[in-house]
RNA sequence: GCCCCUGUAGCUCAACGGACAGAGCAACUGCCUUCUAAGCAGGAGGUUCCGAGUUCGAAUCUCGGCAGGGGCGCCA
């Protein structure tokens, strides 16, 4: 926002180096730590290093600062810029507070929910993320992946990539026909009415068939052969699903459908619009010709019929470390393998869908499994295969221990949102007594579901979470509703500044900033107005560090700070209480700068910006 | 055996190689007839796992340990 004055000192800064025989060392331009002040700062620590590295006998602390005090000299005064001091070897250069505080909030209400947008960047982007099993229940641990993908997706988009939004569920392999056969052999027709219940239906049919599946200790002889007889029935239903039998197959696709109907609902209820779906089935045979094809380039090997097709990538790269080992691509009947299915979808991706940058949201288990595939592409000759990226988070596991689908042992997404929902509610009748009964329930949804993505979120990527419900549904200090709340609190006060105006006025413009009046911030502005409008400047460059290093937490603490800078000014600053008119005037546009900058961060985290709660 | 991730306040977590390592929770002290107290203000709390090295400067980079988690040719 000071380019213009940046330019004009990093000039002088130049200048003075010519003229003294400086070995200039690259100019990097921070903010100062707060002083309750702003403005931008640079060091000379490296440009000193390097004169003491020729030779010169210096301390270079005592040198940095040195120059940084004749820099000081050399610039004299500058428009925009109120003063400069140099203090342990940085220069600090101080905006002229009005001036900043005019320009940070007139450029955020002109540009409303763009502010902080990035310029185009003409690259195509595709996040793969919210990749469940069929036949499954979506659980907590589904939730990591679809909000960390979606908050990515929305962070990238509005950082200036092109965007797609896909996803990749499971709906094949032996644990999928292991329900299938049980819903076929015991329960068809017993389904339950209710989307939820359905698909929660489906999980505990997976428990059940698991169990009765897997060797007992002390098992009977009669016990035994019935268990291997269900197997065998259960492995002869999987041969007649890959011979493509009619019945086998509308029994998968009815209850796969099902499933896929609970995951919509659930998607909804989290604003996120998936653009293209994969299905694992659908990827199944085209894989297998990409096995042909890297058999003739003599990239993979075939060891059939004795072994599978394997990739010896360690080999391939030379005589390096053991670290990609060897991969196998086709197991020795033929049939393909995650890894398989994996190359054919990646194909797919960069041909068909012209993606330059493929991220996938899968959690770290399948970090050796993407280095594989990403590898694999890159031997195969995609280029693109540079700018894949395995976003790999720690998954989450409960205090008694992992999540297992398998023996039932899960805490599942709708379950924790209902309890959200119910404390929401608890807290709401007792603060918000005159809400109405539809206006509560919809603010319980919101802020509920802003806990629980919060909680998420704000932990870093590769990080596992142990989920707790009270932490993950608190809703004081540095939570979803903090943040939530001082967006609130920000409409409290233009809503109350609408109803005067309208009042006064008789004007019944329906958007509130249209009837603020411009402001020159000609005061002296209190340190809390300038924190404030300090973090409300930093918004573009969060949102630019968060999309390069696709890490939906950098945006999660940066919107934490803001609502705190929102809270504290609100708390010492009267905006319509103030007796000053002008000050009046620059608060409120102040206060509807704040508000959008704090809703703009929270849509980046898919957290709903509510206007009451 | 090899590879990856993690180790920071009592607990959960932050910190482009840069100024004094910061928040929240818990515990403690104040603040609601005021624009919403889901809030604010305050003090207290640290050998950044250990040891070397690189650097003007290391929680951050390199190497070596220790501890926890995950993974390693026909599961996904």
């Amino acid at each position: 926002m000071f380019e213009k004055e940046q330019q004009i000192i990093e000039a002088k800064i130049r200048e003075f180096c010519a003229q003294n025989n400086l070995p200039l060392a690259e100019l990097k331009w921070t903010s100062i730590p707060f002083s309750g002040e702003w403005g931008m700062s640079t060091s000379f620590f490296a440009t000193a290093a390097s004169e003491a590295r020729a030779g010169k006998k210096i301390q270079v602390p005592q040198r940095a600062q040195e120059i940084a005090e004749q820099i000081k000299v050399q610039i004299g005064r500058v428009d925009g810029i109120s003063h400069i001091e140099a203090v342990k070897g940085y220069l600090n250069l101080y905006f002229s507070a009005s001036e900043y505080a005019r320009r940070v909030v007139d450029e955020v209400l002109a540009s409303g929910a763009d502010f902080g947008r990035g310029a185009a960047k003409n690259e195509r982007i595709m996040v793969e993320y919210a990749q469940p099993n069929t036949h499954h229940s979506f659980h907590i641990g589904h939730a990591r992946t679809t909000l960390l993908g979606e908050s990515l997706a929305r962070i990238v988009q509005f950082a200036g990539f092109d965007t797609i939004r896909a996803s990749y569920p499971g709906d094949i392999g032996l644990g999928v026909i292991t329900i299938l056969w049980a819903y076929d052999k015991f329960y068809k027709g017993k389904e339950p009415q209710g989307i939820h219940e359905r698909g929660q239906w489906l999980l505990k049919i997976y428990a059940e068939a698991t169990a009765m599946l897997e060797p007992k200790e002390n098992e009977t002889p009669e016990e035994k052969a019935r268990r291997e007889a269900y197997d065998a029935e259960r492995r002869e239903m999987y041969r007649k699903w890959d011979a493509g039998d009619k019945y086998v197959r509308d029994l998968w696709l009815k209850t796969r459908e099902w499933s896929l109907e609970e995951l919509r609902d659930i998607l909804n209820m989290m604003d996120v619009k998936i653009d293209v779906w994969f299905f694992e089935s659908d990827v199944d045979e085209p894989s297998k010709a990409i096995v042909d094809e890297l058999i003739q380039r003599g990239i993979a090997e075939d060891e059939r019929p004795q072994g599978p097709v394997i990739v010896k990538i360690d080999e391939k790269l030379g005589p390096t470390k053991e670290k990609y080992r060897t991969a196998v691509i086709l197991r020795s009947d033929g049939t393909s393998l995650y890894l398989t299915k994996d190359l054919a979808l990646a194909k797919e991706k960069f041909e068909k869908y012209k993606v330059d940058r493929s991220i996938y949201v899968v959690d770290t288990r399948q970090s050796l499994h993407f280095q594989q595939a990403f590898k694999i592409l890159e031997l195969w000759g995609f280029p693109q295969a540079a700018k894949c990226y395995h976003l790999s988070y720690g998954f989450i596991t409960l205090p008694e221990g992992a999540m297992s689908a398998r023996r039932g042992r899960v805490v599942l997404f709708k379950d924790v949102m209902d309890e959200a929902i119910r404390r929401v509610l608890a807290v709401e009748s007792e603060k918000s007594p005159e809400m109405s009964a539809a206006e509560r329930r919809k603010v319980a949804e919101q802020i509920g579901l802003g806990a629980l993505t919060y909680s998420i979120l704000s932990v870093d990527n590769n990080r596992d979470i142990v989920f707790e419900m009270d932490e993950a549904l608190s809703f004081d200090g540095h939570t979803g509703p903090y943040i939530q709340n001082a967006h609130v609190r920000a409409n409290s006060i233009l809503r109350k500044f609408q109803v005067e105006s309208l009042k006064v006025e008789g004007s019944s413009k329906p958007d509130v900033t249209l009837n603020l009046k411009p402001a020159a911030f000609n005061y002296e502005l209190t340190p809390h107005e300038i924190e404030l409008i300090e973090h409300i400047s930093r918004f573009p460059d969060a949102v630019q560090q968060a999309a390069n290093e696709y890490r939906p937490m950098v945006m999660a603490s940066y919107a934490y700070d803001l609502a705190n800078a929102f809270h504290s000014f609100y708390h010492a600053a009267p905006v319509l209480q103030s007796g000053n008119e002008e000050i009046r005037t620059a608060r409120l546009r102040l206060v509807a700068a704040a508000k959008q900058v704090i809703a703009n961060a929270l849509r980046l985290l898919d957290i709903q910006a509510p206007e009451v709660m």
